[in-house]
DNA sequence: ACCTGAACACCGTTCAAGT
DNA sequence: ACCTGAACACCGTTCAAGT
């Protein structure tokens, strides 16, 4: 009914020789996600950096989201299958977590995809690693869910934080530094009778460490763990 | 260039007699959240709602993202200003969080909203409330920011999941006891060999309460939160 | 000042057609 | 079996034009 539209030029016609494959796809991805971001992830550019068309992609992947839980435990598979030295449980779940961090740090759209990929693979693999920890340190078996999931969540937090943090800084052209002393002011120009607190940390802000604090964190939770047995009775004040 | 389009026939002619405003908008937005989730939310749809045109919002509205935090802090508010009894600091931490969790639970989209917008004024008014109480405690200031961090990156996490999990439930049809049967299906099968733990506590997935493990969650922290002063010392083993 | 709605520049996804 | 690329059904956003 329509034949408005000009036909375009084509734009390519070379090949690449190595022919398409699911892994082969996954990597551009990454790639793609790596240098531009969750927005820079797009069947069009994929497959342009694939020398094929959109369509192509459809034969070895399924949808975006399969791509993107697919690129995400690609990077989460090299991330956790690192070999940890013997330690404590407790030492080795602070080097899981650590991992963690430096590849959500890497790679910040690991956060929100690892998110919206709940109950998947990729927190699986996470799961298992921290699950095992936590039976090694003698956690009855009836609470082991709870302090697992308690790990897991705040790690996942944590990792939401952080990507949408880079995305904001990626959208408005800062840099990390930049970032954390416009959130500061922004902070410090809250109410002071309504935000008492943000405001008195507002400053903090500016030099923390976040991986320290994560770590912090991660410790706090441990620290929970380590008290499960002893002060179950004086909850009260 | 082109005038290929046919005009299509005009949809609609009535105005609604209240005339359009940013509350009315971001209250349409909530409903229409609330009803078809994440994906609901368009400037179509929503302009139909409101019987405009899509570009009519943009007076009221910077973008979707300004859309989709006004949304979200509005829910926040009714969640965060709820009178809370006087009660020791803990208690009203539990309170905050109880009622956190279950606006995340009546409104699912909540949860990726409050992730995206980390630093933004939703998170900051979570963030103030447990400030508060974590100074009451008397945390030492050098810890405050910590311990507060913590708190929220764990609660968003949560809520985070739980966006993650109601979306999937509803892009396959399930209800919620359909969604843990599958889940826990999917994990009981994983290779016993790999996945050991995440095996062993597929069964419990299946009666678990979010609610009870959330809080529990929340009191491993504090629990950690009470373990600061005493044994900063025996981190060893 | 506020609203209208066609138009623009994108998306993810499909599918007839090719090899 | 695998790839091509035009086409479809959407998006968010803009903007000349109206009141």
């Amino acid at each position: 009914m329509s034949r408005c539209d000009m036909v375009k030029k084509a734009r390519r016609s070379q090949r690449r020789p190595d022919s398409l494959s699911r892994d082969r796809i996954i990597d551009a991805a990454i790639e793609l996600l790596d240098e531009s971001g969750e927005g820079g992830l797009t069947f069009r550019a994929l497959s342009e950096r694939l020398s094929t068309g959109p369509g192509a992609i459809y034969w070895h992947i399924a949808n975006k989201s399969d791509l993107l839980v697919a690129a995400c435990d690609a990077v989460m598979t090299r991330t956790v299958d690192a070999r940890i030295a013997d330690a404590s449980p407790e030492a080795t779940i602070r080097t899981l977590a650590l991992g963690m961090f430096d590849a959500i740090d890497a790679h910040p759209w690991i956060g929100s995809t690892l998110i919206h990929a709940a109950g998947q693979q990729p927190a699986v693999r996470i799961l298992e690693r921290i699950g095992q920890q936590i039976r090694a340190l003698g956690v009855p078996d009836d609470a082991q869910w709870t302090t697992v999931s308690a790990l897991l969540n705040y790690i996942l937090g944590v990792a939401g934080q952080n990507a949408a943090n880079a995305q904001f800084a990626r959208m408005h052209d800062l840099d990390r530094s930049n970032f954390l002393d416009a959130l500061s002011t922004a902070w410090s120009e809250l109410d002071p009778d309504q935000y008492p607190f943000a405001r008195s940390i507002a400053g903090q802000m500016r030099v923390h460490d976040d991986r320290a604090d994560f770590l912090a964190g991660i410790d706090l939770i441990l620290g929970g763990i380590r008290g499960l047995r002893t002060d179950r009775i004086d909850q009260g004040a």
